[in-house]
DNA sequence: GGCTAAATGTGCACTCAGTGCAAATTTGCA
DNA sequence: TGCAAATTTGCACTGAGTGCACATTTAGCC
């Protein structure tokens, strides 16, 4: 098959391993998507993103650099691929909120799920790479309006009526801005500090501007 | 000269005119510049960025293609080469507030001031370019990042505290956050809007938000 | 006005990301 | 086992971007 896009119509390609019931193309395809990642990522962290090439990453991966493409739309998307799943991991979270629950406080308890997954030390490398590139940074902000539009579409869905939909782009654009800033002072200061110790007291910060009331006890 | 970047040593580069003293080579770099923005823009709104080579704009603007880079960084900065002056333009029009304004009523009539210079049918024109194309969009979003920052720091040159200084990074936020989520609006409405109304309603939400006074008549 | 040095423009060859396409290879199914 | 479909590879190409030597233009001084 002759593809100008990777194939992304196999919702089963995580990495959990369930792959029971997936034929040799599929087992092999995930094999070499983590093994092609995996290359990649080294690389970029090693030499740096610029200096490394694609055929680099092939030949690291194993497979031929025109492949690479069926793995990848881009070599930025090594680096930036999971930012479509982190808007759907948003999306996800909030929908499972209670629904008494305020836009603020399940939007809160949504990025405490979400920051469960979190590795510092991982974020802190992707983080110094983005820092050195200007596209991928550029890529990262794209990163946070995506996830701010899953947010504000997931609260709106929440929301009644109208003026509830224009309140939730108001929380979603200022939880998420608040995320950028406060992610990046947390990486800034060595990604010491509890992610969710973090996420609380943006909260609290966000509460304190937008005079909300203090959230009840989270539901888990 | 060999230059790896183009020339940014000369911010009399303005499309005033300002040019009485200026030699024979000033004058004909900013004739040039301006020859090779319009030529660019030109083409990119008729044939659509991509399609649009550097070699056609040269072309067009009569120089080399490797001259090019004597004007611009890349090809993407003859769309966004603007935004260090947006973000420039904010920290000065910040700075020209009377000292007793709050925060809000500084951004407000800052990004006033701002509007004032806005052509909505270029808006719409580059907004479109902007839509077809990952890598302006993305330029894009870095813009506003830009602007956050700007505008962060003209306010917290007006605080005189470490609080002062939160305070004024979240207003920016917020700020910058909504001033993107409007002028989409904006743009998508067909720019009809008057900026100065949109910039007013904007902040009234803002404030409505924050639970902050109205503004009180702002000095112009 | 002439000369020289500095600044700027150009041509050229190159690298690398990305693309189209045909041929080769692998997998799945009857 | 054979054949069709899926996947991989090789190759040639485009266009953005870069280094560098040489050509041309401008500025400044005598």
């Amino acid at each position: 098959m002759n593809t100008a896009k990777p194939l992304k119509s196999k919702p089963k390609s995580n990495a959990a391993g369930s792959t029971a019931t997936a034929g040799l193309r599929e087992r092999k395809r995930e094999q070499t998507l983590q093994r092609l990642t995996e290359a990649a990522m080294k690389l970029f962290l090693a030499k740096g993103y610029e200096a490394t090439t694609l055929d680099d990453i092939a030949t690291a991966a194993e497979i031929s650099r025109r492949s690479f493409f069926h793995y990848f739309a881009s070599k930025e998307d090594v680096v930036v691929a999971w930012q479509d799943r982190s808007a759907d991991a948003m999306t996800t979270a909030i929908a499972e909120r209670p629904a008494e629950e305020s836009m603020i406080t399940a939007a809160e308890n949504a990025i405490l799920t979400m920051t469960r997954h979190l590795n510092p030390e991982d974020a802190i490398a992707i983080a110094r790479l983005k820092k050195e590139t200007p596209a991928l940074q550029a890529r990262e902000q794209v990163k946070y309006e995506k996830m701010e539009r899953a947010m504000a579409e997931a609260l709106a869905a929440r929301a009644s009526d109208k003026a509830g939909r224009t309140r939730a782009r108001l929380v979603a654009m200022i939880t998420t801005g608040a995320i950028r800033i406060a992610s990046e002072n947390w990486l800034t200061q060595g990604a010491r500090e509890k992610p969710d110790l973090l996420v609380r007291r943006m909260f609290a910060d966000i509460r304190a501007a937008l005079d909300e009331p203090p959230t009840r006890k989270a539901k888990t």
